[in-house]
DNA sequence: GCCCATTTGTACGTATGTATG
DNA sequence: GCATACATACGTACAAATGGG
């Protein structure tokens, strides 16, 4: 899963799926450290041109995977540690 | 249209017609009465093994036949009374 | 305590691409 | 070729929780 930072719509890899390798990434490196909210889901959407479900859905497995944890209605917070 | 509340996907039927079928005699029997909400489309999916868009076109059949009505963004309840 | 914007969670409707018989 | 079925993706909509003013 090669994780470039853009979003391939063409790709054979899912958008979500995509997504949530970006994300884990940029957790990995530090760039989204521990105790740092994410985006919303809305900034996103924006950001990658991707809707808003899509967005859910890629959270949803980092939150599988424990990397993050999201507190309703205030937003999604980097769980794990560098 | 045989009912026995489980989808077989190897029968001469198409499944969403197997599944509006049950979901109509449930409504019918009362399980599904007046005013109660449908389980979503995902539950729907999950329950019968199906997909998501099977439900649709089952939810669709029942909506055309007034047994339901559809609440965007809120569910699918039951219209029939008994 | 009350309004209001933000955010999350969930659900619906639709469209598209792919696979199968 | 067509109908069926699934997975993906988008857009829209509503409810509930949070936090600031």
């Amino acid at each position: 899963m090669p994780v470039s930072g853009e979003i391939d719509h063409e790709g054979p890899d899912p958008v979500y799926v995509q997504l949530a390798a970006i994300l884990r990434a940029r957790i990995g490196s530090g760039e989204l450290p521990h105790g740092r909210a994410l985006p919303s889901r809305e900034r996103l959407a924006a950001e990658f041109g991707v809707s808003r479900g899509t967005c859910e859905k890629a959270l949803a497995i980092l939150r599988e995977e424990g990397l993050v944890k999201t507190s309703f209605g205030r937003g999604v917070y980097v769980t794990k540690r560098p």
